[in-house]
DNA sequence: GAGAAAATAACGTGATTACGTTATTTAAAT
DNA sequence: ATTTAAATAACGTAATCACGTTATTTTCTC
């Protein structure tokens, strides 16, 4: 038999029966690999440093003793920056979800995912992907929807979006001038047909107003 | 036998071969009904628009002769609204993911998913979930990672934000010392520590920064 | 091919800005 | 208790800006 290579796992879990029967099932499958589990980020951290470890994925959970989970993860991609973390919770609130996110988690599972669910979101995360329960898809389309500027048309025409982008930039009407190979006076008559556009009467409210909306 | 109600579904999608595996596979199951399917918005707007049509559920396809299916997403959302849209395709690059969830879509697959794949994302759909393949969720969670502003710390003092935030809202330094009950000097001096924080000279930059990574 | 919109350019002026320089009074920090 | 930082304020000036007004050329669009 061709001995493949397994997938190194780590769990930071701390309910015990959790984290124990899950490490079971991973060790169960012949294609992964769970020597480590921990019940404390500080934990993992100081052993995985001392032993060098370098998992090609660390489950997280997020309520944890001492750092959460989410302060975990900048930690724990300090000592291992291969390592991908799937976050594995019970916490489905926003801000959960948004720190997560932002701190670089590469997939987010509610505990109530099958094992199943868990090792395909491991192969998964290892394709590049970045397996989510739909319902925190759901969450994360809304609030990606929030974020995502309201693409206000103010039908702005090529050359306004060009010197609203320099604006932008922070360049001055003169700048912007002799960037453009433009005269001063031409620049200056774009602006301020920008301005009407966008109901503003200064370069500061333009950018606001340009970046706010994405106009550019 | 108790007689459930079906899941009623339509299908937009100029791929012959596809749109007609796809409706077939859905009326085997015993859960779903599609009876109507289109090879284009326009086509299926007319349709639905005349006979009332309101599915549940609509499949629809980007790449379209006429309006493409992102562009379509509004106007079904307009003659039905309470229909969830999936969207089903190819195209798996930024903007159109990006689009269509700005557009209001509560799902995007790529067609490479099985016919099994398909329907259950039907249904989590209806559960309020947000089925995506992964690789498109690493792409969402990539994106909102990018809009998440970079949180850069300038040591800005209260006093600095606060007024970094009126320039925002494009008031003029007079502006400011008047709301702030404040001598224009003052105003103007705090504003010469911000630019300097900042590394920048003048209003717009400071407005851009600002903006961009979220100081305020 | 006529009309509309966009892009180009000019002149002038009062308002506003950016910045050099200096200084006093609180409020933290050590 | 003393240094440090923050908040307040002032004067002056050259540069820049916002905007009223007018005009030509180029490029769409119907």
């Amino acid at each position: 038999m061709i001995s493949k290579k397994k997938i190194e796992l780590i769990i930071i879990e701390d309910n015990t029966l959790f984290r124990k029967t899950l490490t079971d099932f991973i060790n169960l499958s012949n294609e992964m690999n769970c020597s480590y589990s921990f019940i404390s980020c500080e934990d993992a951290l100081a052993v995985m440093e001392q032993e060098a470890l370098d998992p090609d994925i660390i489950l997280l959970d997020i309520g944890l003793p001492g750092m959460t989970g989410i302060e975990g993860i900048v930690h724990l991609k300090n000592v291992s920056p291969s390592s991908k973390v799937i976050i594995l919770t019970i916490r489905d609130d926003d801000e959960s979800i948004f720190k997560a996110i932002c701190s670089g988690a590469s997939g987010y599972l509610l505990k109530d995912s099958t094992s199943d669910k868990i090792l395909e979101a491991v192969r998964e995360v290892l394709n590049g992907g970045a397996p989510m329960n739909s319902s925190i898809a759901a969450r994360v389309l809304k609030m990606f929807k929030d974020f995502a500027p309201g693409q206000g048309d103010y039908s702005l025409t090529k050359r306004e979006k060009e010197i609203l982008k320099l604006l932008v930039d922070g360049l001055s009407k003169n700048n912007i001038a002799e960037k453009l190979f433009l005269s001063y006076h031409t620049v200056d008559a774009h602006i301020r047909k920008i301005y009407e556009k966008l109901e503003v009467h200064s370069a500061s409210s333009a950018v606001a107003k340009a970046l706010k909306e994405n106009l550019i």
